[in-house]
DNA sequence: TGCCAGGCCGGGT
DNA sequence: ACCCGGCATGGC
């Protein structure tokens, strides 16, 4: 990759500026969204989240009371709403059993460790897991997405196959540990995804576009 | 109108 | 160790 990771990100927050990421009034709105907006658009996490808002929900100990069965009709705006009524129970009863329920407690252990932990709740994967950690937390840990993946396989900067960790990585061995550049890039990279790297591409105004190899994107149809 | 969204899990080869 | 279906609503 002649160009490096850097010049990509001086690209992108050129052509469209800040992102100002993670929208959320508190850590603990970010972690919820973070879990109610897996494969899912922001769109329908913003009206579960208002459903929360609307009942002072967005608090640790006040979810905690919350019943599972009145936590699914709040998220149903959200999608999947069922299974991720279960993954915010699980996530806050990791919260409460190691941490007493606090998120200042648990973003100041050590973050190799707490990544580990997170990934062993059910239904926190890797890309929850970091974006908690990065953009709750305000931890230094990159989050890759499909349009991570995509924009980096689309121009040959890495394998197709390469997993998660591996991109993971590559950023964070090609960049200063930064936990604003991280938080910045990874926005970025949405961004530009949403517009123009999405499962047909379309690349003609893409501020990358120029980077392409000759011919195109590489996976195309990916 | 169908395709897609800021994944992840569990069961089957 | 992979592969795949299921999960569900709303926007374009």
């Amino acid at each position: 990759m002649t160009t490096t990771l850097r010049e990509v990100y001086d690209r992108l927050f050129a052509a469209f500026g800040p992102q100002h990421w993670w929208p959320g009034d508190s850590p603990f709105e970010v972690m919820i969204g973070a879990v109610l907006t897996q494969n899912t658009s922001w769109k329908n996490v913003e009206k579960a989240i208002r459903n929360l808002r609307e009942r002072d929900l967005l608090d640790p100990h006040t979810l905690l009371e919350v019943p599972v069965e009145e936590l699914e009709e709040l998220l149903q705006p959200a999608g999947y709403f069922r299974i991720k009524a279960r993954r915010l129970r699980c996530l806050l009863e990791f919260l409460f059993a190691r941490y007493d329920g606090s998120l200042d407690a648990m973003f100041s252990t050590d973050l190799p460790a707490l990544r580990e932990a997170l990934l062993g709740v059910n239904g926190i994967g890797p890309e929850t897991a970091d974006s908690i950690l990065l953009y709750a937390g305000g931890l230094p840990t990159f989050v890759i997405d499909t349009y991570t993946h995509r924009v980096l396989a689309r121009h040959g900067w890495i394998e197709f196959d390469a997993d998660y960790h591996t991109l993971k990585g590559h950023f964070e061995s090609n960049l200063d540990e930064d936990v604003a550049l991280y938080n910045e890039y990874h926005a970025l990279l949405v961004r530009v995804g949403h517009l123009y790297c999405r499962k047909t591409p379309k690349c003609d105004a893409c501020p990358l576009a120029e980077l392409l190899p000759d011919g195109g994107p590489l996976e195309p149809d990916y």
